[in-house]
DNA sequence: AGACGACTGGGACGATCGACCCAGTTCGGC
DNA sequence: GCCGAACTGGGTCGATCGTCCCAGTCGTCT
């Protein structure tokens, strides 16, 4: 075994856990079963790690700043609003049926992280990590295609967010891609209706001057 | 210990094993923890079951059996059908925050069958089960306060439980009482939105016919 | 070049897991 | 009352877990 250095080890090893946890669950994440996913000896593990628990706060810190970066994809700017929606759902939903593993080992990860009493405050952080990258694909969606929200943009992330989380759910456990669809249709139809065009005529309240 | 039938015994034991699952998750339920939480001995737990695996298929029947049963709780009769779906989703919801260790686990016992081989089919009879119950809440809520549904029931039940898991994972994760609220407020505007007055007097179609 | 510290490989430890065994105990049918 | 079957308590097995130890190896700095 070559010489590397101690950051790029955690690094292949938190990565070589991700691999286990997709293929296997959680609870098949022993050190022994990473380390031979590594290519590594048990010793390099605690060498690079203090404990198994220390390497799963890393791994799941680093799922959670992941997640924001790869949630913010593809928006497809210059068409209506429904269109926009209904295709980020759709690229979302094609890159689960393309891993359904991950999304898994998502869920496997917050529970995990819900019975651990020192990691029980991660979950709300990893919603908040979800909350504003919906609510940041919303407001550049809404911004390329001309509308506003006529609600705080924070709520209707959360709205996003749960629709998105029921049918993930729902589909890892029948496999139904025509409901999946289907539900994708209606959440795309409900999230556009709670828009309106970015300058209201009718209206005589001034959008520029913000409340006080 | 006195004696007790091998059915009771069974029962005794699952219902230890959910006791100790809501508490400590579903990795803790060994079989010494469990015969400890119904107070017996390592023998008897193999002299009930064949095995741990026999019991966790039994374990996980008997839950997907029982909710349906559960979830046919209150539904508010005499009202409008938005005020109907918000109580449902209010009892539910005061159900979680009662308990919400119970729906961690169910979340917990998908992931688990879902990771074994022989209980891959059981989610997805588990969400069938969903459906079903809230469809027939849906079509009660319909008949009691005199609408029906624009789309299937089924559709419409699908929705209800994506909309319902999402905001249950996200108050599992950050406990915000307000915003699940908010949501559930969302949902039963969305859901009353899809039903209409049970008679259309301008359409010409005869509602009494079945359709061939 | 030599030495010091970083790093690795392999073995071992105690704890805990599911499963099993077997000598006793207790109950119901005769 | 007695006998066979149902049932229990306690001990034990092999496997596997996280963690640790230590003798060796290899860069890197002086």
């Amino acid at each position: 075994m070559t010489r590397v250095p101690s950051d790029e080890r955690r690094a292949a090893l938190i990565q070589a856990a991700l691999a286990v946890i997709d293929r296997d669950g959680v609870s098949a994440a022993t050190t022994r079963a990473i380390v031979a996913e590594a290519g590594m000896s048990l010793a390099s593990f605690h060498y690079a790690f203090r404990s198994r628990d220390e390497m799963m706060r890393e791994l799941i810190a680093f799922v959670v700043a992941n997640e924001k970066r790869v949630t913010l994809a593809a928006v497809a700017p210059g068409t209506d609003i429904r269109t926009a929606v209904r295709a980020g759902l759709q690229a979302y939903f094609d890159l689960l049926v393309e891993n359904p593993q991950r999304e898994q080992a998502l869920f496997e990860l917050m529970n995990y992280s819900l019975r651990t009493p020192e990691l029980d405050a991660v979950p709300a952080a990893q919603y908040a990590s979800y909350f504003a990258a919906a609510g940041e694909l919303l407001e550049y969606g809404a911004l390329a295609t001309g509308v506003t929200w006529s609600r705080p943009v924070q709520e209707v992330a959360r709205i996003l967010i749960a629709i998105n989380d029921g049918y993930t759910l729902a589909w890892l456990a029948d496999r139904d891609a025509v409901a999946a669809g289907r539900l994708m249709d209606f959440a795309a139809d409900t999230i556009a209706a709670l828009a309106r065009p970015a300058r209201p005529s009718p209206r005589p309240a001034t959008p520029q001057e913000p409340q006080p």
